[in-house]
DNA sequence: GCCAACGTTGGC
DNA sequence: GCCAACGTTGGC
């Protein structure tokens, strides 16, 4: 099987790039969204690149890549009324939600904005650049995802 | 099962 | 800060 990739969002405000690179790796906890935590129970493999895209940021975008280095196990902060994604209906018996981990890879040089991935024409398609499309781990195709870090790198 | 109300996401 | 789009909830 074909590795698959993928992008992850996070807020740089409560979790950036550069935070993962200082922590090496990060449990992807607190997703409290069916369909993510699918993929990431179902689909995500130890080794898969995934990209890191900064939501809410200043331009949005593409920050970095990581990669998945450990396969889901059930997110503890779900069990936890202190943390904020607290979901008293998930029980350690019958987990709700799960979790990977990620590894950091590299910072991309350039950020590649939202509006990049927009009219990159080769990119059309990308989940990310849909209108509308709040999903926070989506899978990505492999050609789009070469593109998008080659982009990174390129002095612009 | 329908759908209005509500809370959240995330670009702008 | 605004608000459109979306997912979830809960009354019926």
């Amino acid at each position: 099987m074909a590795k698959k990739c993928w992008l992850i969002k996070s807020e740089p405000n409560a979790y950036s790039i550069d935070d993962l690179r200082k922590d090496g790796k990060t449990s992807w906890d607190g997703v409290r969204n069916y369909q993510a935590r699918n993929f990431m129970r179902d689909d995500m493999k130890v080794g898969d690149l995934v990209l890191f895209y900064h939501s809410n940021a200043k331009p949005p975008g593409v920050a970095g890549v990581a990669k998945v280095s450990r396969e889901a196990r059930p997110d503890p902060t779900a069990w936890d009324p202190k943390d904020p994604h607290y979901d008293p209906r998930s029980n350690k018996a019958d987990p709700t939600w799960m979790m990977v981990d990620v590894e950091f890879v590299e910072e991309l040089p350039q950020l590649v904005s939202l509006d990049d991935l927009k009219s990159t024409k080769s990119l059309d398609g990308m989940l990310v650049t849909r209108r509308g499309q709040r999903l926070s781990i989506q899978p990505v195709d492999p050609e789009h995802f070469k593109i998008v870090r080659k982009l990174g790198k390129k002095k612009r």
